[in-house]
DNA sequence: CCAAAACTGAACCGATCAGTTTAAATTACG
DNA sequence: CGTAATTTAAACTGATCGGTTCAGTTTTGG
């Protein structure tokens, strides 16, 4: 087996294409980034880039899918799960509050609500592979916390209260960043919001 | 004084150029919209709607915050302020949802998203004139509660906790409807989601 | 070392679009 | 009625952009 790890890729500059789009899209947009702009920033001709991809759609949905999975991946792995619930929801809720806030959380989601309307199905697959990964991996430990009795949560509602989770850790500052009313948060801001919605989940759930 | 109401207008066909623009933005985004397609729709020539508006940027911003105001107003009015807590805040839930989740809400804020990255003004105007009036409408109206002894909120936590009830009306559906993984909703689960935000809320500030 | 594959750069095409101009038509109003 | 303001249609400008083409250079691998 000679074979290289990927298939599709027909040519050595395929990575740099995919690396010069991220950085273009990201900073950019999808309408504000030019083909041109590209493949400048990748180094690259532009008829190696249409090598590649056949169109320029075709490229975005690479990046933004590419870019969706990379970002589940690195969620599941930082929080210990054994600590105290309020712990955890603490930390969830700092995780989450450092994506929601990032440069990079920003302009991925920006891009995604913008062109989902253009193309709805990277609208699903930025949800499925964004979103949906985090509400998939807090039910799963809230689920499991309701068996051991840290949690007073019915089945059923499992899934309603980790969306609330979620949503409540956007509470004031998401908007505000991204819609530029502020867009710098201080150590306390954040902190704050998070034990609120630490707080507010406990005093609804808490055994 | 026999002034018009509004000085900055200087001709008859102000209100179809900015009625027509409202339909064209709304279904095609900024982009998609041509200020041809604009000025077919609103019947009207290109050199009219010239007149009113410098630029298709000031166009745009002026329909988005227009519409805002319009909602925003809407919004105050159809609530009884009097019912008991619970009754107003579940009220309160429906009403933010029914606009969330509207076509007319998801497009508009489907837009300022996109285009907040490229006109931060735009992005600044339709938080202060949408999501910041809520929140202040809410914000008032949980002073008030507070102080009478219906709800148990500290003075300096009132703000957070309007934060905190807008963004649980949104738990589950929003992003569903804004990526398109979900496009309808049965009146349950809407309801479902409005109730789960006030049980939450008021079991965290109830009093 | 050589031939095939990959890549380059620049010109080019066709289309779209924001915004301007102009001369004529329409409307408002004293 | 008559004049001034407003609107119109249509042509035009200048620029951008997605995508193609092609003659020539570089890289790769046997």
């Amino acid at each position: 087996m000679t074979h290289q790890t990927t298939q599709i890729k027909k040519g050595r500059k395929y990575d740099q294409v995919l690396h010069g789009a991220r950085l273009v899209f990201l900073e950019k947009g999808y309408d504000g980034a030019s083909v041109d702009d590209i493949a400048r920033e990748a180094a690259v001709s532009k008829a190696t880039l249409y090598s590649y991809f056949p169109n320029k759609e075709t490229l975005f949905t690479h990046v933004a899918v590419d870019e969706c999975l990379r970002q589940a991946e690195a969620a599941g792995a930082s929080i210990d799960m054994s600590a105290p619930v309020a712990d955890v929801l603490l930390a969830a809720a700092h995780h989450m509050l450092g994506f929601f806030l990032s440069d990079f959380g920003m302009s991925i989601y920006r891009i995604c609500v913008a062109e989902s309307g253009r193309f709805p199905d990277l609208g699903r697959q930025f949800y499925e592979t964004g979103p949906a990964v985090a509400q998939t991996l807090l039910t799963d430990y809230l689920s499991e916390a309701a068996k051991t009795g840290a949690l007073a949560i019915d089945a059923d509602e499992i899934v309603l209260a980790a969306h609330q989770f979620i949503e409540l850790c956007r509470a004031g500052l998401f908007h505000k960043r991204l819609f530029f009313v502020q867009t710098e948060f201080s150590k306390q801001e954040v902190e704050r919001v998070a034990q609120g919605a630490t707080e507010m989940f406990l005093a609804r759930y808490g055994a």
